[in-house]
DNA sequence: ACCTGAACACCGTTCAAGT
DNA sequence: ACCTGAACACCGTTCAAGT
């Protein structure tokens, strides 16, 4: 176990006097000045994203920071917060986002499409870090991934009833909506990412180990080509566009009722 | 690749001979006459079920099992193809599940259901286990959680097949199945077992936390009865039912073309 | 105020020994 | 043949110290 860190420090952490003064000085490469809650997140993301979750230590997190492991405890309260950081942060990203607007001013389906492909845009993003969001235990039941956010949850019921849906449609439309985003997103950094999970890269590569008798699976093994190929992306799509389709019908039907109209 | 066997195992491995001998006679509650892969494994499983993934050590495990940790690497190389071995045993219950074909004789549409209804019984089943199920890197690129067994990818595809679909719509089918079933799974687990994923139920409770304030949520915060009720069966029917539904429309519509009309 | 050294209890894993 | 003791390198986390 040598340092991670691909992108080797030419620069050294300390000094480097040159333009004087007493502030530290940002290096300019890669900073290790002030430690910091945003700073170290970023840096385990970074981390995770090239060498996978399992890699992660909060001692090899702190040497990838030019830091003692222990200095990260004055900003998270251990490694558990730490992951559950990472997943708020990575998540975070699509408040930053240009394509994906927090209300649904060209439609419903405007803002489920944009706020699906960003998320989507994240996972392949984040490929080691997308498990995490998956599989972390939501703050509560209701907060499901990969949605993760009461902010976008809040913002995505808004989007919902503000385009006509009832509640309880609105409800059931964020329901079917993360169960089909975390299904595909998860298969689809799943067959990427080659890894998968809580799973590490460490070195070895074991290419031959089980290589299970295909004798048994005459099927699997003519439709190989066939299942080889990566549908991801278009199947992402269809899925997507059939559950609006389904959504619209909802909401034709359960348009909210015209008083003095109580029923049909 | 173990015995599926998950009848339990009242009788002992070995001997039970009699009342005496030179046997050491395994001990009424817990057995720890003869180690083995099997009882390994189902070890595991029960242990996760009842003290969280995380909690799972080589050590503990060991100790469990009545021996040191150092005898579990005589029949696991060690602790990551423990998880592998621990997936594949649960996924492997589905082939004693009475209610599960190999084949779809009666109709594929049935096949499909019972298939689901199992996968769906495992993961409450093992609600600790699913995560891992979901996300452990694959075999092969194709063979997707939560089916993760050729055995049944092999037996969808040709239940599909033999049913009139072209082998193109019966992969796809396959995809679709996988994704629909990973998300609903994964998230009805997280749901129901508090937890999920790489987590610990440790021994703090740590209730009052986070109290994250609600103020900026108002919509989440009206409607947090509805989102709080549990309708993951309903819609796991439902989404099924609806899976389905897209199924038969393409089964229709692709039926193997006749002979000699090149098109239409 | 911010970081480190040293220490503790625990891990996965190896290997020479015990029986 | 099967299990254990002792050991190694590594972890998360704490706390008293350094600067």
């Amino acid at each position: 176990m040598t340092e991670p860190d691909p992108t080797a420090d030419p620069d050294s952490p300390e000094g480097r006097g040159g333009a004087a003064a007493t502030i530290p000085a940002a290096p300019p490469g890669a900073g290790r000045a002030g430690l910091d809650r945003r700073r170290i997140l970023g840096a385990a993301i970074e981390f995770i994203d090239g060498n996978g979750l399992n890699a992660l230590t909060m001692r090899r997190l702190g040497a990838h920071l030019g830091v003692e492991a222990m200095a990260l405890y004055r900003y998270v309260p251990g490694r558990e917060q730490l992951l559950d950081g990472v997943v708020e942060a990575v998540i975070d990203e699509l408040y930053g986002d240009p394509d994906v607007h927090l209300s649904a001013s060209h439609g419903w389906q405007d803002y489920l499409q944009r706020l699906a492909h960003g998320l989507r845009r994240i996972a392949l993003a984040h490929p080691e870090v997308f498990p995490l969001v998956a599989t972390r235990p939501p703050a509560a039941p209701w907060v499901r991934p990969p949605l993760r956010s009461l902010r976008w949850v809040e913002s995505f019921l808004d989007a919902m009833i503000d385009s006509g849906f009832t509640e309880e449609a609105a409800v059931s439309a964020y329901r079917a909506y993360s169960s089909f985003l975390l299904g595909h997103l998860l298969l689809e950094v799943s067959q990427k990412g080659v890894k998968i999970g809580p799973e590490d890269h460490p070195d070895g590569v074991h290419d031959s180990a089980e290589a299970t008798d295909l004798g048994d699976y005459p099927t699997v093994v003519r439709l190989e080509a066939l299942l080889s190929l990566d549908e991801s992306a278009a199947e992402f799509e269809e899925a997507l566009e059939n559950l609006l389709g389904r959504l619209e019908v909802v909401l034709r039907e359960s348009r909210t009722p015209r008083r003095g109209d109580p029923r049909a």
